[in-house]
DNA sequence: CTGTTAGCGCCTTCAA
DNA sequence: TTGAAGGCGCTAACAG
């Protein structure tokens, strides 16, 4: 017998449940199958019992439970996104835009952090494959070997940001890291630079700063020159290290006439260094960075970098694992095209003295 | 009759489904509340069964799944939080290392951002709700009128970071804006400054940002002093907008002989714009920050500020949510005492000129 | 257009 | 310590 009014704990641990759809269902004399379908196929329901359903809704505070939803659908509305860190401000970026675009298409956001540790994004992946999520972002080209492979076996859409694979093979919404790299170097070719050095992001389970790497030791081939293994350093991105590792490079007998800096971070350490050390940027020495944050151009010298389009890329990402999700199965969704970055020449890179 | 394997779905649309606990049990010859057991009460199976199980787990890849499990248990393992941006280095930094606890204790982060409108917040936080969080994190004291009423309602554990509530009655892992202000104030103060400015973030829908601004007046008060309105400017949280605002500042017949930033962003804009005005920071005029971002200490000249504990506070805030979530009901949990945080004195402040 | 009826995959008493 | 069985709240055929 229906007791009109439903008894669901009587401890108070935890959360009181709700009204449920069967409940809104006798309020509003329907069927469940009705509420469920002005839930989610309005125009199927006639208007009067439509709105008769979302008074009742409106007046027993009805929320629809997520997890039997994903249960009976097989979809949790949920997408997850791995990234490196949040505590680089590009990345920060990418995923606020990835989020707002999400949460615009009805999509919830399941973040979760690797520190740059493939094997750690590879738990975190399977964590959040275990929450149903409907799909999945990404960062770079480089993963777990495993990973790839077990989100195309259980059918997962995914994208991999910040990277483009030229082969277009992988679903990624992004640039190609080696040849934005390497436009940055010809860049300082162009300014006479020879001596040039670089201080690179780490490159270990990172394959966006070892591209860049990649790149400018491309760009100083096509010359005939070469990038000594001497002439990278590979630090953590952050200003101490940024600013640590000019030091050393300062320090050395052979003064590079050029520092190419894996991003804006490291490249704003640099020219501190640089300016205690009593040289001028770019009179003595020129200074690059990479992603474009608000600070490079406040920053004093403006900083010269590429611009990298995070937002947008956010964004697109967003929207290509929505289309993936809701576009038919006839979706096939070709190769993306590669966004674009931008040099913006500031005021840290000069002809070389 | 029991197929002896399942057929799912035969169109390739959308997730092909694991092997389910069912299929589990089948292969290791146990009921399927043996092997709910062996995932979440091992102990409680005979050690030879609870291998068998796990050998089958393995041999089929079995993943549990989170919709169901969170339907029968009524608890997803998901935490929600809501914070006004990424795009702050600040929260960026306390939402890593909140996902980073949860995640160690077993929970996942879904999170969202409002773009510190309150209602916005509101709505997002219904969503949260929808997806069945077992709790929630926001930032701040001020929301929507209905909207703690509702988790209180609802009975969803949840925390208040980036402040402290005087009165104790709100859960919150934080610290006194106010008295951290009004600290920074006094500081100026001690160094003779009697025409303080303020660069503030926007207080509307920031009780963080209008806090800060009483603090300041509260100081100046305690003196005899007052902040005048036209001695605050209100502007988005920017390099660019703490530069413009300091232009402004300058620009007036009577100049500032200190300027109280809202963060490190606005001050490092505001000492920007000194310098380009040619003044000497803190020679002419001093200058604060609050957060001590990384940058502030590197910048030069290094910044003064008021150091706040965003890693702390985000770990803080997760380990309080788990074990309301784990204590048993008698965890009633009194009020969480207020983080420190800690005036740094550097090289933008000094004695008034 | 609407109601009936099976599940979705798991947890959780309740008995044994 | 184990198994049987009934939901958790909702969706999705399938009839009507």
């Amino acid at each position: 017998m229906g007791r009109s009014v439903r008894t669901r704990r009587s401890d108070d641990s935890g959360a009181r449940a709700g009204p449920t759809l069967a409940d809104i269902a006798r309020e509003a004399g329907v069927s469940t199958a009705t509420v469920s379908r002005v839930l989610n196929d309005p125009d199927s329901v006639r208007p009067v019992r439509a709105d008769r359903v979302r008074k009742a809704i409106a007046e027993l505070g009805y929320l629809p439970d997520g997890a039997a939803r994903a249960l009976a659908s097989r979809r949790s509305m949920t997408i997850g996104a791995v990234i490196p860190t949040l505590d680089n401000a590009i990345f920060a970026r990418g995923v606020e835009a990835f989020q707002t675009r999400l949460m615009a298409k009805g999509y919830s956001l399941l973040l979760a952090s690797s520190a740059y540790d493939l094997a750690a994004e590879a738990a975190l992946v399977e964590t959040l494959l275990q929450r149903r999520v409907d799909a999945l972002m990404l960062v770079g080209l480089q993963h777990d070997p495993a990973l790839l492979e077990r989100l195309r076996g259980r059918g997962i859409p995914h994208v991999l940001c910040w990277a483009h694979d030229p082969a277009g093979r992988l679903p990624c919404v992004g640039f190609d890291n080696c040849r934005a790299a390497a436009a940055m170097a010809r860049h300082l070719i162009g300014l006479g630079h020879r001596r040039i050095a670089m201080i690179a992001g780490l490159t270990r389970g990172n394959d966006r700063a070892r591209d860049r790497v990649d790149g400018v030791r491309m760009a100083l081939e096509e010359i005939g020159e070469n990038l000594a293994p001497e002439a990278v350093i590979e630090v953590p991105y952050s200003y101490a290290e940024g600013r640590a590792a000019m030091k050393h490079l300062l320090a050395r007998a052979t003064r590079p006439s050029a520092v190419i800096c894996g991003n804006d971070v490291l490249a704003i350490g640099a020219v501190l260094a640089a300016r205690d050390a009593g040289l001028e940027v770019p009179g003595e020495i020129s200074v690059s960075g990479f992603d474009d944050l608000p600070l490079a151009g406040e920053f004093a010298p403006a900083l010269t970098t590429m611009r990298v389009p995070a937002e947008a890329m956010g964004e697109q990402a967003a929207s290509y694992l929505v289309a993936r999700l809701e576009g038919g199965p006839a979706m096939a969704s070709g190769p993306i095209p590669p966004l674009t970055v931008e040099l913006v020449v500031r005021n840290t890179t000069g002809a070389a003295p």
